[in-house]
DNA sequence: ACTATCTGAATGAACGTACATTCATATTTT
DNA sequence: AAAATATGAATGTACGTTCATTCAGATAGT
């Protein structure tokens, strides 16, 4: 690794710039200004600004789908794999909040002309979840009428929600392991008292 | 009403063209193409590109809520509530594909520029879920331990992203009844079998 | 009833600017 | 001193917006 990698500090400025300002009203030279670099230097790493977008997506996602698969593969207890899933993606929220901010937002925005993109990492981390559902279906911890492909993206929307909610707002106004706790809870027992509940 | 509404027409139009293109991507050349209409036209009708973003919001928003609440104000009892809004939600989507897609996409790209207005518009929405919740809760049919406001927000991501998906995908793969279904019956009930249910 | 005058909605070519990209030149590294 | 890397002013263009002009239809005058 060289002293001063240019590639990296530009994709950093990036990050800051495209959440701050979202892609389209983001400009070069605020990006290179950012980085401390000059205009020009931009597309000596890059072919076009569209071109760092689709970088941040690649060299970020693939990181952060490699982490949670590794952790959720050293849990057994599907149940407590949910609550962990749950926890994962909250705390990557937390921590790189304009990284979040900009795959939520410009990764959607984008979707229709890099969809094959998007379709093929984004399933990726999805089928993390289903995959946990048909263990657990296996395993008859889950219910069989539990259909994986609805289950993942509820459960998956519910926590892309709650992070949109914190990447938003400036100041959090509850904790990442009650969030967790809570919205795992809600899809393993439900939101019904004991008694009610007739199945 | 004129026998040509160009107010009309050119709403309906930018909702098609913002759908397909993006709302950067779309050419104002374009949306006056789409609604049969001069380049100029759109500006005896709108200040500039931005103001059409936002009329679209403000005309259909409005509508939705209003909609949505007066259907499930028909209804008593909680738990019913619930997976009529779900399915409301998912019907809306389904009616009003590039309208859901603008909103998606577009009010989530311009949320910070427009914080103010989704943050009206919106929480007026998801305190409909709230409502429900607190309801239920002080019936003694909800767990009290529910936080309404993490609740509103998972219920409606786990709606938003099952429509997402929709949006972008060209087949449907699940009715919306059963989708609707799907997701109440997750945050009812949970996925667990019965027997495990420990509290 | 016919003509003249007025009106303002609609048009689309022309304008001006903002900005991504290029490239001749400078600086640094080997 | 050659090669590699970096610079930032200059370039070219795409596109939002403007505005002089048109013209269908209304109103008034004869």
């Amino acid at each position: 690794m060289k002293v001063t990698d240019k590639h990296d500090k530009i994709i950093k400025a990036a990050i800051r710039v495209f959440a701050k300002k979202g892609f389209f009203n983001s400009r070069i030279s605020e990006i290179a200004k950012e980085a401390n670099v000059a205009d020009g230097t931009i597309y000596l790493y890059f072919n076009n600004k569209y071109d760092i977008l689709i970088t941040i997506f690649e060299e970020e996602i693939g990181k952060i789908i490699a982490k949670v698969k590794q952790e959720i593969a050293k849990i057994d207890d599907p149940r407590k794999k949910l609550e962990r899933f749950a926890y994962l993606h909250l705390r990557l929220v937390e921590d790189n909040r304009d990284l979040a901010e900009v795959i939520q937002v410009e990764l959607r925005q984008s979707s229709k002309f890099m969809k094959e993109y998007r379709n093929k990492k984004f399933a990726e981390y999805l089928n993390i979840i289903s995959q946990i559902i048909r263990q657990g279906q296996n395993q008859g911890i889950f219910r069989q009428d539990v259909m994986p492909g609805i289950f993942k993206r509820a459960f998956f929307g519910a926590l892309d929600e709650m992070s949109r909610f914190w990447v938003l707002s400036t100041r959090k106004k509850y904790r990442v392991s009650t969030a967790a706790k809570q919205i795992s809870k809600f899809f393993l027992d439900g939101i019904l008292i004991p008694e009610l509940k007739a199945n």
